[in-house]
DNA sequence: TTAGGGTTTG
C-alpha cells in the first residue's frame, strides 16, 4: 500500500490510473501540459539525500526511458529528477538503481546542468503534495520488460586467461590520475584485486576524460564489463576492449551502493548489490580504514587528504600554494609560506576565522596546471601529499626548530595528484559534516556574551579564568589576547559599516602604527581639562631654566637650609640649593634649586631625590614656567597643567604643608599645581583583508602593554620591552602576509565636538600576552 | 595506438 506518495508496483503499469497518459521523455518540453501525464523510466543514477538549508530533504536521480523502436540517436532519453521532502526520503530508502518508476503529478523546470550532463533540457521536479511515484523494482521489471536483459557473469581475477574478454569486479589498490596519452586517448592506470588475492594492473583508455571510471580513493570498488586480459612482462594485465564499460562504488561498508558511471544505460540489480556488499566486507578485513586527517598526519609521511580549498596563490611558474582545511587541527608546528597578499585568491574572511585549522600546501610542476584551475570552495582529494619536516621557513622560524610543510611534489608516482570531488560524493558529505562542526562561525556567535564580557565587572573574573598565554604559531612569542577571545571575531568591514557606539572582537594585522618613535607615544594628559600635550623637549625646558638664571637668589629662611655653589660654566653665577627636611627624615628630603641650568639640575638630580626648580618673583618663592618640570625625581619629571594650575607663593605652602611627600604623586594637586599624567597614545593601522582602519590605543593602553607610561620614560629596560613588543606585533620590513594575526577588542564612537560625526575606533580590553 | 605504478629533494 502507498506510503506517502511512493507506491510499490511490482506488476508494472497496472496500478496507474487509466485517466493518465504516458508522455515520452523525448517529447517533454517546458510548455508540456503535465497534469494528466506520466513519465516512465529506469533509474540509472541515484544520488545521496541532501538536506537543503531550509531543512527540507532533496534527492537527485536520473531516469532513462527504454529505447523504443522509433527512437532517433539524437534524442535525449535521460532526464534529471529532483524529489523533495518526504518523497526524497522515500526515494532514497526504497528506490534502487535499476528500478523502473512511473511519475505523476510532476512539474518541469529548466535543467541548469544541461551543458554539463548532456541530458534533457528540462528536469522533473517532484513535490510531496502533488507527485506520486509508482515503483516496479528491478527484480520484477525484467519480467515485464520487452527487452530481456543480458545476463552477466563475473570472472574472479585469478581465472582470467590471456587474450580473453571478461567481466570483473575488483577493489582498487592503486590508481593514478587520468592523463593524456601520446595517442588519441586519455588513460587511467589502476590496479585491482579481489578475494582471489590476484592483482590486475589495468590501462583504461577513452577519448573523453570524463568518460573514464571515476576513482576517488584506494578501496573503491569497480565493475568492468568487457575488459581484455593481456600478458605484459609475463604478467597478466587488463585493457579496455570494444564495448568496455565501468561502474565505480564507494568501497566502505555502510555507504550507499550508488554507482558512478558515464554509461547512459547499464544493468545493476540485486545480484550486483550483493557482490559489492561482499567485496566491501572482505576489503574491510584486509584494508582497514586508514583515512588520515590533518589531526592524525604523521610527520615524514605521505598520505591522501580530503579537504576543502579556501584560497590559492601562484608562487612561481612551477609552484602554487593551496590553503585548505579538513575541519581537524594539525597538532604540529606548521611551515608558513610567504605570499604577497595581492596574489592570494580566495575567501579571506574564512581564512581569518579558521586560522589554526588551515594548512598550506605547495603544489609543484605538473600539478600546477590542475591547481590553477581550482576554485576556492572546491572539495579536493590530494593524493600522496608529503608531510615533510623542515628546518626553517621564514626568518621568525629559527633554523633549529622543525616545521611541518605539506608538499605535492612533481610527477605522478604513487598516484600523486589532485582530484576535485563532486559535492554529492560520500567523502564530501562526510567532510562537510566535519567542517560544519569545526567552524567557529556556527558555534560562537554570541554577541550578548561579547557585550557582557566588555563590562569591567565581569572582565576581571574572565581574565582570571582564561589562560593569557597563547603561543602564536608565527612568532612563537607573543599573542594579543582579549578578555573574551572565545567569542567569534568580527570582520573590519562589518566594524566599519556599523553604527556607533558598538564593541567588537576582531582579528587583524597591525600594518603600521604611530608614532613610530616609541618615546613619542607617551604624552601628558590633564585629567581636569582633558587636554593631551606632548612632553616638552629638552631644548624648550633648557631655555626656561636659562631665563630664570639671573634672577636674585633667595636668602635663608627658618624652614630650609641654603647652600650656594659657584657655577662651573658661568663665572660669577651662583646656584642656590635649599634643603627642606620634610618630617625630619633624610629620605624625604626636598631640594629647592635656584639659578641652575637644566644640565646642572640634571646633575643634582643624581644626588638628590626630589628637586623643585624655583625662582623668586615679587618677593615670593614660585615655580618656573609650567612648561618645565616642576618636580624632578631622578629621571622622573613631573609636569603641571598650565591651564588648570594655580601656583602662587609655594614658600608659604611648603612651610605650612611640611607633610607633603613628593613620592606621593597619586595626588592630583600639589603646590597649587594640577598634575599632568603620563599616558600612552598611539594609533594602530589595523587590516584584516576586508578593510583597514585606524584605531587609537589610549584609555586601555597601560593594560595593553602592562606597563606604565612613566616607566617607559625613565626605564631603559621598559623602553626596550616596548620596542620588542611593537616589533613582534608589527615586524618592521615585512609584507602584509608575513605579519602575525592579532586579536583586539575595539569600540566605535563619535564625539560631540565633531560636527561631521566622524567615527573613531579605540582599542580596549586587550593586552599583550608574553610567552612564559 | 595510447600505458604498462613504486616518492622531491622545492
Amino acid at each position: 500500500f502507498p506510503i506517502s506518495k511512493y507506491i510499490h508496483a511490482p506488476d508494472g503499469d497496472a496500478q496507474i490510473p487509466s485517466t493518465l497518459q504516458r508522455i515520452y521523455i523525448k517529447d517533454l518540453n517546458h510548455d508540456s501540459q503535465c497534469t494528466d501525464k506520466y513519465v516512465k523510466g529506469t533509474v540509472i543514477m541515484k544520488h545521496n539525500l541532501i538536506a537543503l538549508t531550509r531543512g527540507e530533504d532533496m534527492l537527485k536521480a536520473v531516469i532513462e526511458e527504454h529505447a523504443h523502436q522509433h527512437a532517433k540517436l539524437s534524442e535525449t532519453t535521460s532526464i534529471n529528477v529532483f524529489s523533495f521532502g518526504k518523497l526524497a526520503k522515500d526515494f532514497s530508502d526504497k528506490i534502487n538503481q535499476g528500478d523502473t518508476i512511473v511519475i505523476t503529478g510532476f512539474r518541469l523546470g529548466m535543467s541548469p546542468t544541461v551543458n554539463k550532463d548532456k541530458r534533457h533540457l528540462c528536469q522533473i521536479e517532484l513535490e510531496e503534495r502533488r507527485a506520486t511515484i509508482y515503483v516496479c523494482p528491478a527484480a520484477f521489471s525484467g519480467q515485464s520488460s520487452s527487452n530481456p536483459k543480458p545476463k552477466y557473469t563475473y570472472v574472479p581475477l585469478n581465472e582470467l586467461k590471456p587474450g580473453e574478454v571478461a567481466n570483473v569486479y575488483g577493489i582498487v589498490t592503486f590508481f593514478k590520475q587520468p592523463f593524456q596519452t601520446k595517442g588519441t586517448d586519455y588513460c587511467l592506470v589502476l590496479t585491482i584485486t579481489d578475494e582471489s588475492g590476484v592483482k590486475l594492473g589495468c590501462s583504461i583508455f577513452n577519448e573523453k576524460l570524463e568518460a573514464l571510471p571515476q576513482i576517488y580513493k584506494i578501496g573503491d570498488i569497480v565493475r568492468f564489463h568487457r575488459i581484455k586480459s593481456l600478458l605484459f612482462n609475463s604478467k597478466l594485465s587488463g585493457m579496455t576492449s570494444l564495448g568496455f564499460s565501468a561502474l565505480t562504488f564507494d568501497g566502505r561498508v555502510g555507504t550507499p551502493v550508488c554507482p558512478r558511471t558515464s554509461s547512459k544505460t547499464y544493468h545493476f540489480g540485486e545480484e550486483d548489490r550483493r557482490i559489492v556488499e561482499k567485496l566491501r566486507q572482505w576489503a574491510a578485513t584486509i584494508y582497514p580504514n586508514l583515512e588520515i586527517s590533518l589531526a592524525t598526519v604523521q610527520p615524514k609521511s605521505f598520505f591522501d587528504l580530503t579537504c576543502q580549498l579556501l584560497a590559492k596563490a601562484e608562487i612561481s611558474r612551477a609552484c602554487v600554494l593551496l590553503k585548505v582545511w579538513d575541519g581537524t587541527k594539525c597538532p604540529h608546528r606548521l611551515l608558513k609560506i610567504l605570499v604577497e597578499p595581492s596574489a592570494i585568491e580566495g575567501n579571506m574572511a574564512a581564512i581569518q576565522d579558521l586560522q589554526d585549522l588551515i594548512v598550506e600546501i605547495l603544489v609543484y610542476d605538473n600539478h600546477v596546471e590542475v591547481a590553477k584551475k581550482l576554485k576556492p570552495g572546491m572539495y579536493l582529494r590530494i593524493y600522496n601529499l608529503h608531510a615533510k619536516l623542515q628546518a626553517s621557513g621564514t626568518k621568525e622560524q629559527t633554523s633549529n626548530e622543525c616545521h611541518l610543510g605539506f608538499h605535492l611534489h612533481g610527477g605522478t608516482s604513487y598516484g600523486r595528484g589532485i582530484k576535485v570531488l563532486p559535492e554529492d560524493s560520500s567523502d564530501v558529505q562526510e567532510l562537510k559534516k566535519a567542517l560544519e562542526s569545526a567552524n567557529p562561525e556556527d558555534t560562537m556567535d554570541d554577541l550578548t556574551l561579547l557585550n557582557a564580557c566588555c563590562t569591567s565587572a565581569i572582565e576581571n573574573s574572565l581574565n582570571a579564568e582564561l589562560s593569557p598565554y597563547q603561543e602564536d604559531p608565527l612568532t612563537g612569542g607573543f599573542a594579543v589576547l582579549t578578555c573574551h577571545h572565545t567569542v567569534k571575531s568580527d570582520l573590519l568591514s562589518n566594524v566599519k559599516n556599523s553604527t556607533p557606539p558598538q564593541k567588537f572582537h576582531i582579528k587583524a594585522k597591525l600594518k603600521s602604527y604611530q608614532p613610530d618613535k616609541l618615546y613619542q607615544s607617551v604624552k601628558l594628559y590633564c585629567p581636569k581639562c582633558k587636554r593631551v600635550q606632548e612632553i616638552p623637549d629638552d631644548e624648550t625646558i633648557g631655555s626656561l631654566f636659562q631665563e630664570a638664571l639671573n634672577l636674585p637668589v633667595l636668602s635663608s629662611d627658618s624652614w630650609y637650609e641654603t647652600f650656594l655653589w659657584e657655577s662651573s660654566t658661568d663665572v660669577g653665577r651662583k646656584v642656590a640649593v635649599h634643603f627642606v627636611n620634610v618630617l625630619g627624615s633624610e629620605e624625604h628630603l626636598l631640594t629647592l634649586v635656584q639659578g641652575a641650568t637644566l644640565e646642572e639640575v640634571c646633575r643634582l638630580s643624581t644626588k638628590f631625590e626630589s628637586i623643585i626648580p624655583i625662582k623668586f618673583s615679587e618677593d615670593q618663592m614660585t615655580l618656573l614656567d609650567l612648561s618645565a618640570p616642576f618636580l624632578i625625581q631622578g629621571k622622573k619629571w613631573s609636569y603641571g597643567c598650565k591651564h588648570c594650575s594655580c601656583v602662587k607663593n609655594i614658600g608659604l605652602y611648603l612651610e605650612q604643608e611640611m607633610v607633603w611627600e613628593p613620592e606621593n604623586t597619586a595626588e592630583e594637586t600639589v603646590l597649587g599645581v594640577e598634575l599632568l599624567q603620563y599616558v600612552f597614545l598611539m594609533k594602530f593601522e589595523l587590516d584584516d583583508g576586508t578593510a583597514s582602519l585606524d584605531a587609537i590605543l589610549w584609555e586601555d593602553a597601560e593594560k595593553f602593554f602592562q606597563m606604565l607610561p612613566v616607566e617607559v620614560m625613565v626605564n631603559r629596560a621598559m623602553q626596550e620591552k616596548m620596542q620588542m613588543t611593537m616589533a613582534t606585533l608589527c615586524p618592521p620590513g615585512k609584507h602584509f602576509d608575513e605579519l602575525p594575526w592579532l586579536e583586539f577588542c575595539i569600540g566605535t564612537y563619535t564625539t560631540d565636538e565633531n560636527e561631521d560625526r566622524s567615527v573613531y575606533y579605540q582599542i580596549f580590553d586587550t593586552m599583550v600576552a608574553e610567552k612564559l
